[in-house]
DNA sequence: CGTTGTCCTTGACATTGTCAAGTTGTACTC
DNA sequence: GAGTACAACTTGACAATGTCAAGGACAACG
């Protein structure tokens, strides 16, 4: 092949990384070849080597750009129209739904190599601290560090154990006659929000917004 | 090689399965190799194919299995000593901690095929309705089925986003200073099970059990 | 004895992930 | 402006993988 201009706009990182994320988002995490991707981006097979390193690498990148993207959403949340906690699980099942490859990959630590690379990791921090935030507009800030934790991660649980069951799990499959999935997730998160709220109230929080 | 007598106890699909579900446990889904599993199963590598089709046929075996297991499990749960939700989160809990490498696999459609077979599918519909009737015993059977759905998908995305974040996700890195994963966990489970109670309660329901 | 079937086996092949070794162009020093 | 260095790719090679095709061994049954 000739050396392949690959040219004017040619960001091949950039390429690369979004031929990726369309595969896995088509296909799944697991049957994403480098030499599909290569491909896809109009590069040759060792093109994504030079960025990635390895198959992993693309993983972490994807990952790093999930965590970023996430963290973004949860600061874009608007809470004038909902509760806090309600505002948050949508924004979590919208950015899942919006941007299944990143999500199918984000939460896998054994894709994305051992352990996160170090960019990755501050990426997931930087959205585990928005999380925090969210939780805080929720339940206060006067509330010891543990239980705010807590609080974190069972809400956190909540939002992600439904964006997965939908997206990858049999959720779709068991949805009552008549009902859509749109509205099915809709009805769970206003249930898990208004338990969430009612943990508030008994907990003596006033729970901020409407 | 010799015809390989794979003897005795020789129950090559069991051993087949065995290697397989051990690799999942300890490297991913990913990586588990057809070739791999029947080196370590001690048989042709031909021989996976013929109890299984292809590789998707091995993770449909296994999640099939790993439904099987789960139903089991909810019917085994002992609701004597605590509330039916809480003893439901544990279970699910225990079960996705000690198979981990069915876990993996059974709620992963992408990797099972385009869709479960149908042994799949009635694996999964089997421990479903072992759920529904967890969510029976706390909020009753009185209410409407829409309801008890939501309920239940409620109460099932609490425990899987808890058990998917534990496993490969981040949380075992989030974890407060002075907080072990096991701590967590049961601090989870335990604001899980007070919101429902509380939900139940307010629903004007009285939730059976301690 | 011949047929049929299950349970495996070896052999072959295209495709994959990755290592090694170019090639091209740009930037910077002397 | 020759030399050097480095980034951004390229082609080539290789072992390992998933899977197809074609058998072989053995039991059951006619």
């Amino acid at each position: 092949m000739v050396p392949a201009p690959h040219d004017q706009l040619g960001d091949v990182r950039r390429l690369v990384l979004d031929a990726a994320i369309a595969i896995i988002e088509a296909d799944g995490a697991e049957s994403l070849s480098m030499r599909e991707v290569a491909r896809r981006a109009g590069v040759s097979h060792q093109a994504p080597y030079h960025y990635f390193g390895d198959r992993s690498g693309i993983f972490a990148a994807i990952s790093e750009e999930g965590f970023t993207l996430l963290a973004q959403a949860f600061r874009d949340v608007d809470f004038s129209n909902t509760s806090p906690a309600k505002a948050g699980f949508i924004a979590y099942l919208s950015f899942a739904r919006n941007h299944v490859g990143h999500f199918r990959v984000m939460f896998r630590n054994d894709i994305c190599g051992v352990t996160y690379n170090e960019e990755t990791a501050n990426a997931a921090s930087s959205a585990f601290d928005e999380l925090l935030q969210m939780v805080a507009r929720t339940i206060g800030s006067s509330v010891d560090p543990k239980a705010a934790h807590t609080f974190a991660f069972t809400m956190w649980s909540q939002a992600h154990g439904l964006a997965t069951l939908v997206i990858d799990g049999p959720l779709p499959q068991k949805l009552p006659p008549g009902v859509s999935l749109d509205d099915q997730i809709v009805e769970v998160i206003n249930l898990c929000s208004h338990m969430v709220a009612l943990e508030a109230t008994e907990m003596g929080l006033v729970p901020q917004g409407h």
